[in-house]
DNA sequence: TTGTCTATTGACATTAATAGAATAGTATGC
DNA sequence: GCATACTATTCTATTAATGTCAATAGACAA
C-alpha cells in the first residue's frame, strides 16, 4: 500500500494517482496562508478556493482550517466571527497580526533560498 | 515548548533557532538524492556532504540514511557494499535504478511546478 | 589507548497528514 | 414545509514522517 503522502510520492503518480500532491506543495501551504490573509483579510472556505487556483487544489479542506487554527494559536493572525453578509453558516475571518508580519519575513528569505535550490537542481540534472 | 518541525517553523527562526531547516528542504531531500545518485553511484556519508554544500546542512545524517534505505524499498535507487578504497568501515553504494529514473523526471514536473508557485507566492506578496 | 574521522543503523517520542463524518446555516425549487 | 445543494467549520481515528539520541564499528594517527 501506498504511502499517504511524503516517502515515494513520485511512485503513486506513476501508477496513475494524479490527484495527490506532493510534500513539497503541503510544505508551502504556511506561507501561502500568511500571504493571502496579508493580501485581505479572508475565511477558511474562501481560502480554500484561493489557494486551490494557485495550485494547492489537492489539500483536503480540514487539513487548511487546521492550519489555519495552529496559525492562530502561534498568534500569526487572529479571527473574528463574522455572521452578517454570509451565504451559509457564520464564517471565522483571520486577519494577520505583526507577529505574522514578522514569520512572513522570514518565510520569504526562505522561498526564495528555496527557489535557488530548486533551480541549482534542475540545472544539476540537466547537466548528467 | 516549539514544534519540532513543520508547522511555526518561522516562529523558531525569529527567536534565534538558525539551525533548524524548514519543511520545504525536508520536502526536497528526495529529488535531491534521486538528482546525485543519478550524477555519480555514492554512499550516504559522501551524500551527506553533497546535501550540506547544496543549501541542505541541517538535515540529521540518519535521516538521510533512513531516506535512502526507503528509497531503495521503493526500488529507486539500489545499493551494493563497497568495502575497499575506505577510509573507514565498508560503505552501502547506491545506485539509481530505471524506476528512480521516472520517479526522477515526475519530480522534475513538480519541482518546476514549485518554482513557478513560489515565484507567484513571492509576486503576490510584494504587490501588497 | 585515546581520540578523531569515517560510516551506518536502530529505537523512541513527537508531530503532521489523511479521510471521513458530524454539525449547521442559507437559499432555491417544487 | 420539504428536499436538496451550497456554504462553512470542526472533530476523531488512523497512519506516516520527522527529530533526536544512542549504539556500533572500522581506520588511522598521536
Amino acid at each position: 500500500m501506498m504511502p499517504r503522502h511524503g516517502r515515494g510520492w513520485a511512485m503513486g503518480r506513476a501508477q496513475g494517482q494524479e490527484d495527490r500532491h506532493s510534500p513539497v506543495i503541503g510544505s508551502l501551504l504556511e506561507p501561502a496562508l500568511l500571504i493571502l490573509v496579508k493580501g485581505a483579510p479572508s475565511h477558511g472556505y474562501s481560502l480554500l478556493s484561493d489557494l486551490g487556483k494557485m495550485g494547492f487544489s489537492t489539500i483536503h479542506p480540514s487539513v487548511i482550517y487546521r492550519t489555519l487554527r495552529g496559525m492562530e494559536d502561534l498568534g500569526w493572525i487572529q479571527s473574528d466571527w463574522v455572521t452578517d453578509q454570509t451565504q451559509g453558516p457564520p464564517r471565522r475571518t483571520y486577519h494577520l497580526t505583526e507577529k505574522g508580519e514578522e514569520a512572513l519575513q522570514f518565510w520569504k528569505q526562505e522561498l526564495s533560498r528555496t527557489n535557488a535550490i530548486i533551480l541549482q537542481l534542475l540545472a544539476k540534472e540537466e547537466s548528467d
